[in-house]
DNA sequence: CGCAATCTTGAGAATGCTCAAAAGTGGTGG
DNA sequence: CCACCACTTTTGAGCATTCTCAAGATTGCG
C-alpha cells in the first residue's frame, strides 16, 4: 500500500489508549452498553468492509442505499450539489460515525456521500440488525437512536455556526467539534489529530471561500491557537479555541451513557 | 379574543378544501395512512392545546420537555443564542409540526422552543402515544418516523440554503419551503400565505442583518416574485422563485405516502 | 525532475453589516 | 375619534467582511 492510498486512522497516533477496538463499537459504546454479542454482530459486520479512495461517491444523490453505512477510517461527508457546480458539506462522517438509512423513507436520500480522504466503509444490512439485534431493550437499539440524535443536534449547530459566526470563529467551532469526536474513537491525543482535508473541503464546509479560510487559518495560526502542517492540526490553545468559539460541546453527548 | 391575540390559522384561508381536520393529523396523513383510531388519539390529545401568546418559551434551553410538542396554529422555532445576544433560529414549527423528544437522550434539548406568532400548541405524553398506540406495524409509527426523518433533511437543506446561497436566494428558498409546507396542512392558497414574522425573525433564520433582509425583499417585488404586506405574503410568480432559488421540495417528502 | 494539486499572496470589487434616523403600523387608552 | 406608544419597516451613508480573479510559491507524488 503507497503512502497516497493509507488510509488515515491509528497510523499517527498509534494505538489509542482507550483500548484499539473498532471506531463504531468505540463510539456506539458512548451512547449506551453494548452486550459481547452485540460487539461480536458489529465486529462481524465490519469485516466485510471496503476501502475506498479520497473523492469517491459511497451514495450518490438520490440513490437508495442498501444498508446502514459506517466509516471505519478516513473522513467521509454528506454533501449537496447547487446547480452552478458549488456545493455544501452538510455532515463529516468521521470513523465510527453512522449513515442511517431509514426504510420509511421508501428510497433516496436527498444528498450524496462521498469521501473526503482515503476511507474504509462498511454497509450493514438493516434487516440482519432488525432480526438479530434490535428489540426495545438492546443496548444497540438505544445507541444507534442515540446516535442519530447526536446526529442531528450537530446538524442544528452547524446551522447556527454559519448562520451567526464570523469567519474565524467557525473555523474554530469546526476544529473543536473535530477535537471531540476524534478524541470518543481514540483519534486524537490532547495535542492535535490528524486532519486530511483540504482548504477547500473546509471552505465548502462552514460556507466561505477557500482564499477567506487560507487567510482565517493565518489569523488563528498568529494568534498561536493552532497550527495546522502536512495534514496535522496542533491545537496549541484549547481554552483560547473554546472561547473565541463559544465551544459547548453538549450536543455531542460524548457525556457517556444517558445520565437522565 | 382581540385581534392582538387571534391566533393564525384558518383565519384568512377560510376553511381549507383539503378538510377542516387538525394540523397535526392532516400532517401526519401525508406520511403514512393513519387508522380512524389513532386520528382519533390524537384528537383527543390535541384537545388539551393551550394558546400562547407571541415571543412566548415553549421549552426553555436545557430544560427537559415532558412529551411530543404539537403545534396546532400559528408559528413557533427552535433557536440558539449566543453570548453576544444574536440568535439564530434552526427550524421552523408549523401548525401540524412537532417537536419530539427521544426519552433515549434522557434530558436537555440544546435549544430553546419559542413562539414567534401567538400559538395553540399541544403536548402529548410520550408514554401514553406508546402504550396505545405505536407498535412495528403502525401507521402512526411510521408517520411519526417519517416526520421526524423529513425535519432532518429540512434541517440540512437550511445548512445548504445558509451556507451557500445569496441572500435573494435564501429568502427566495425559504418562502418556497413555507409555501409548501404550509399548503400540505391547508393553510396556504395558491396566491400566497399568512405570514406573521417579522424582517428581524426572518434575518435570524437565513443568518443575515434585518437591514439586509429589508433591501432584499424589496428586490424581489421589484421583480415581482412577491408581495409582502400587512402579515401576508402574496407569491406573483412561483415559477421565478422556484428557479431563483433552485428550490426542489422532494426533501419536505409530501409525495404522497412512502412510495418505495 | 516534473507534474498536479494545494496553499499563499495581492488587488480590486461585491456583498452584507452597523449605526442612526425617519416613516409607517397597529393597538391602547383617554 | 384621536393621540400616543411601541414596534416594525424603510432609507442613507460609511465601513467591514468576504469574494473573485489571477498569479506565484510550495508540496508531495510518480
Amino acid at each position: 500500500m503507497t503512502a497516497s492510498n493509507a488510509v488515515a486512522g491509528e497510523s499517527r497516533s498509534g494505538p489509542s489508549p482507550g483500548g484499539p477496538r473498532n471506531a463504531l463499537i468505540r463510539r456506539l459504546g458512548h451512547f449506551a452498553a453494548l452486550s459481547t454479542d452485540e460487539q461480536a454482530l458489529l465486529l462481524h459486520h465490519c469485516a466485510q468492509a471496503r476501502t475506498y479512495p479520497a473523492q469517491a461517491d459511497l451514495v450518490r444523490e438520490g440513490e437508495s442505499p442498501d444498508g446502514i453505512l459506517v466509516v471505519l477510517e478516513g473522513f467521509a461527508c454528506r454533501q449537496q450539489y447547487r446547480n452552478n457546480g458549488a456545493r455544501q458539506i452538510t455532515a463529516y462522517l468521521l470513523p465510527g460515525d453512522l449513515c442511517d438509512w431509514d426504510p420509511a423513507l421508501g428510497g433516496r436520500l436527498d444528498d450524496a456521500v462521498s469521501t473526503l480522504s482515503p476511507c474504509r466503509a462498511a454497509r450493514i444490512p438493516r434487516e440482519a440488525l432488525l432480526r438479530e439485534a434490535l428489540g426495545p431493550h438492546s443496548g444497540l437499539e438505544r445507541a444507534l437512536r442515540m446516535s442519530h440524535l447526536t446526529d442531528e443536534s450537530t446538524l442544528r449547530e452547524w446551522v447556527v455556526n454559519i448562520g451567526c459566526r464570523s469567519a474565524v470563529e467557525r473555523i474554530a467551532h469546526l476544529f473543536c467539534e473535530l477535537h471531540v469526536r476524534l478524541t470518543a474513537v481514540g483519534l486524537a491525543a490532547e495535542t492535535g489529530f490528524d486532519f486530511p482535508l483540504t482548504q477547500n473541503d473546509l471552505a465548502v464546509t462552514v460556507g466561505l471561500s477557500d482564499v477567506h479560510v487560507n487567510r482565517s487559518l493565518q489569523a488563528l495560526r498568529r494568534e498561536r491557537l493552532i497550527a495546522l502542517k502536512s495534514r496535522h492540526l496542533t491545537i496549541l490553545d484549547w481554552d483560547a479555541l473554546v472561547d473565541l468559539a463559544e465551544f459547548n460541546p453538549a450536543y455531542l453527548r460524548f457525556g457517556r451513557f444517558p445520565v437522565s
